[in-house]
DNA sequence: TGTTTGTTGCAATAAATTTGCATTTAGGAG
DNA sequence: CTCCTAAATGCAAATTTATTGCAACAAACA
């Protein structure tokens, strides 16, 4: 985590370590409010942080059932949500069909989220 | 707007439909904010029609450019961003190689967001 | 039309987010 | 290692956003 705040010429402090850990280990769960819970800080310095994050390109913000929800922008991660039981997983193999440009742009990541219907929910 | 209303078992009223042209119209500007200033019924009952036409999958949700935005559910669109400018175009062919089921989902849907530099930013 | 059930406006609350300022801390210079 | 400066943080207050209860109203259907 120091590594990443370095590389994006951000000063190393403590709380946004220990943001930054939150967020990876909520993992998909990393809303404001589960974020906040977490950490003794004070949550002007929550909404600080995670908004300098962002400004950064160091975290993603995304709607994942409804809820905003922050995530850590490392290689493109890929989601598929079950309509029914809301259940999400990480999909591996990225579907994705990635060309050098499109209508003019220059490729630089991508987001991707799928709904559909899980096994169990299909009986 | 009213054919999709009764198409999910809602009500068809004024205000529904208001909204629904609304959206459409801001496209990928319908905050709620904007949606608010174009209409002059209570913000509560914005607040509760657009839960009720999210909760009954006529609308989507999500974030573009840092803010929560509302779009109709229909056949599925995607968008490209540029991280300089923040434009926003959308795509006319889907990228995505659809394959009948992923990790045991049925696919239903998918959005995606792209990340690029446009044409202009690239010079 | 009459009836029923769901929708809406209004006013009041509650929750989420932002701001200003004093204090503290990170990180470079010496 | 110590000092210095710009940036980060905590705290309290203000502001903005979102929710709720209830009475009035409108849509759907017989």
């Amino acid at each position: 985590m120091e590594e990443l705040l370095k590389k994006h010429g951000l000063k190393v402090t403590t709380h946004r370590i220990e943001i930054l850990n939150i967020i990876n280990e909520l993992n998909l769960k990393s809303t404001i409010k589960n974020i906040i819970d977490k950490t003794n800080m004070d949550v002007s310095t929550v909404y600080r942080t995670l908004n300098t994050l962002e400004e950064n390109n160091i975290i993603d913000k995304s709607i994942i059932n409804d809820e905003v929800v922050y995530t850590i922008k490392e290689e493109h991660k890929h989601y598929i949500k079950c309509v029914k039981c809301n259940k999400v997983t990480e999909i591996e193999d990225c579907p994705f069909d990635i060309e050098d440009d499109i209508e003019g742009y220059k490729i630089i990541s991508h987001s991707l989220m799928i709904d559909g219907i899980c096994n169990k929910c299909q009986k």
